[in-house]
RNA sequence: UGGGAGAUCGUCUAACGGUAGGACAACGGACUCUGACUCCGUUUAUCUAGGUUCGAAUCCUAGUCUCCCAGCCA
């Protein structure tokens, strides 16, 4: 089975080479000798999972490394330990694996925490940073609005000394956490608030998942995340479009710290074991991929966990890498998801259905076909013995031979879709009905001679007869019908319980709250049905990991939880199939 | 009335002063023992108004609309 495919995506026509600005800036960077390779990251803060969002960032960030042979890091940005955990560190490591990248090295923010700090010094002592004392209610007030400048604290010219005493005492815990914050001192009223002396240091005494009760100090994000790049040697340092106003800042950092010329700033890490070599780095944004019926905020979707509104960050439903991949989408799939959305610096908004054609497109090549009936009804062949009992042999695939073949019982009572026979069948309707003949896939043509219902009026079985010239192999085999429809046998079918995933929020833009609603009144009651239904016996013995299309139904995956066969068999409904009929039906 | 960014088919995305192209979707057809897949074909776009130019999506001017920023979050 073939897993590559070629780029569907913004590839140039004659080299097929994927071309986007990004890639653009950095063929150039290459071709004049600005960089002899390039070196980017993925620096996810580990205070949740990650979702299909940043498998965007991790697909361009891993995936220009590869393209052009340079490195990347995966870099636990984990300067905050209020927010983070070290369970969703495994589960983000998991994540980058299963996406199909490795990491050239994996880092810490919190590895350079002894960098920051002596690069704090530095700045102290260069005058463009000091200590100051103002509440963050002060701060803001001094920090002025949109339109009016701020107002310079009146801690912002204490002395070398004084400040310099002060951050020491701050770093020895001598503070209470938000008594004291290290400042860069740049311009109180510049336009761009980021550059209103932003905090570099604040105190916390919250102890680190990897440096324990070491620091009572930690560094903000604009001064360790800019630092951790040049300390890494990073080249190309992408982000999304809301830290285009951090750039001024990211290379205020680099270049007041100047780690390259100063290297008795970081030599204790070369040290320590920790290969660097640092680089002026050049930040460069790119949008973010928004999906509709979705929600991609951590917030929300740490709200949705905690709120138990799902059932865990791998609900099948929840647009998590671990949600997407328990949902049975492919790692594959997403990768083509993003290379076909291509990356730009536009706001966007992708519908949902091109994830799903992705999946479907990668899980047509892939999956193994099935039988299974999701809405049992019962079937009896009445020109069959009752006993009848013959074992059929079906392709594993309709297209491709290596998939091989398998054995298929079939007896005169069999399970079909109960959606497959309509009493009064609207026009264009290809199935079962009354005095109706329709192909058993596999098996022959079948005549519908008789409806039996029960007290209530429902229909509980259909008493056929199968037109024995038509069976597979035989001469009248050809004959034509209008539909072929699915089928298990009845005395062989394993139960299962199949679980009908559909999308999670029932309005398009779940983020849009102007009507007064939120995205939690939004959740789609029916995102998940669960239904009981007979497979074929070939299909209750598929591995875990392995994704079956269930003919005429969609894609399915058995449930990584809940799957136990052979006592109990739970398949996830990854996508339906393309469905014309429906579309037609429902005009 | 501050700073930053962006507006191209329904959606996503190309073009780098020289034929507005591609992908997905939609629609029509062919094929079909999956109303799937596949194949063929068709429709649809430069935010507005001026200007420069032989020629403008691209350059200039003026507008309009959208997004981001006032955490000791990232």
């Amino acid at each position: 089975m073939s897993t590559d495919h070629l780029p569907t995506g913004p590839t140039d026509d004659a080299t097929g080479e994927i071309r986007d600005f990004i890639r653009q800036i950095v063929r150039e960077d290459l071709a004049s000798g600005k960089h002899a390779s390039i070196h980017t990251r993925f620096p996810p803060e580990p205070n949740g999972f990650l979702h299909i969002g940043h498998a965007k960032a991790i697909c361009l960030n891993f995936g220009l490394a590869q393209e052009f042979g340079g490195a990347c890091n995966l870099r636990l940005d984990d300067t905050n330990p209020a927010k983070e955990d070290p369970a969703f560190v495994d589960a983000i490591k998991h994540d980058v694996h299963w996406l199909g990248f490795d990491w050239s090295e994996l880092r810490h923010a919190s590895d350079y925490f002894g960098v920051f700090y002596l690069a704090a010094e530095k700045l102290i002592e260069q005058g463009d940073a000091y200590v100051d004392d103002l509440s963050p209610e002060e701060m803001r007030k001094f920090r002025g609005t949109l339109t009016e400048a701020g107002r310079n604290s009146p801690f912002r010219d204490r002395g070398v000394e004084e400040n310099l005493a002060l951050f020491r005492r701050m770093r020895a815990g001598e503070f209470a956490d938000g008594a004291k914050t290290l400042r860069a001192k740049i311009d109180m009223s510049a336009g761009n608030i980021n550059l209103r002396d932003p905090a570099l240091y604040r105190i916390r005494k919250v102890a680190h998942q990897n440096t324990g009760d070491a620091w009572p100090i930690y560094p903000m994000y604009d001064f360790a995340h800019s630092l951790s790049d040049a300390l890494e040697g990073i080249t190309h340092s992408l982000c999304t479009l809301e830290f285009e106003d951090h750039r001024p800042l990211y290379d205020w950092c680099v270049d007041k710290v100047d780690l390259v010329n100063h290297p008795t700033l970081w030599q204790h890490l070369v040290e320590a074991g920790i290969p660097t070599v640092p680089s002026k780095p050049r930040q460069i944004e790119f949008s973010r991929g928004n999906i509709n019926y979705t929600v991609m905020s951590k917030r929300k979707l740490l709200n949705l966990v905690q709120g138990n509104l799902v059932d865990g960050w791998d609900d099948p439903r929840m647009p998590t890498i671990a949600g997407v991949r328990r949902r049975g989408f492919t790692a594959a799939a997403l990768r083509l998801f993003w290379e076909r959305i291509g990356v730009s610096k536009q706001n966007s908004v992708i519908d949902l259905g091109v994830l799903e054609g992705c999946v479907r497109e990668d899980l047509d090549s892939r999956a193994e076909r099935r039988m299974g009936v999701v809405d049992p009804l019962k079937v009896t062949l009445t020109n069959l013995d009752a006993s009848h009992v013959e074992t059929l042999t079906f392709p594993n695939h309709p297209k491709d031979e290596s998939f091989g073949t398998r054995q298929v019982p079939f007896t005169a009572s069999v399970w079909i879709e109960r959606e497959d026979f309509e009493e009064v069948p609207p026009k264009g309707f290809h199935r079962l009905k009354p005095e109706g003949e329709v192909r058993l896939r596999g098996v022959g043509i079948i005549r519908c001679d008789e409806v039996v219902k029960d007290a209530a009026g429902l229909v509980v079985e259909l008493r056929c007869s199968l037109d024995k010239d038509t069976r597979h192999g035989m001469p009248g085999a050809d004959r034509k019908v209008k539909g072929t429809i699915h089928w298990v046998s009845a005395h062989h079918g394993v139960p299962a319980e199949i679980r009908l995933y559909d999308r999670l929020f029932n309005v398009a833009d779940p983020d849009d709250d102007s009507d007064g609603k939120t995205y939690e009144d939004h959740i789609n009651p029916d995102s998940a049905r669960v239904v009981h239904g007979y497979v074929e016996p070939a299909a209750a013995t598929i591995a875990v990991d392995q994704r079956v299309q269930f003919e005429r139904m969609g894609y399915f995956v058995p449930d990584s939880h809940d799957h136990a066969a052979p006592s109990r068999i739970v398949f996830n409904r990854v996508v339906t199939l393309r469905d014309s009929w429906a579309k037609q039906a429902g005009k």
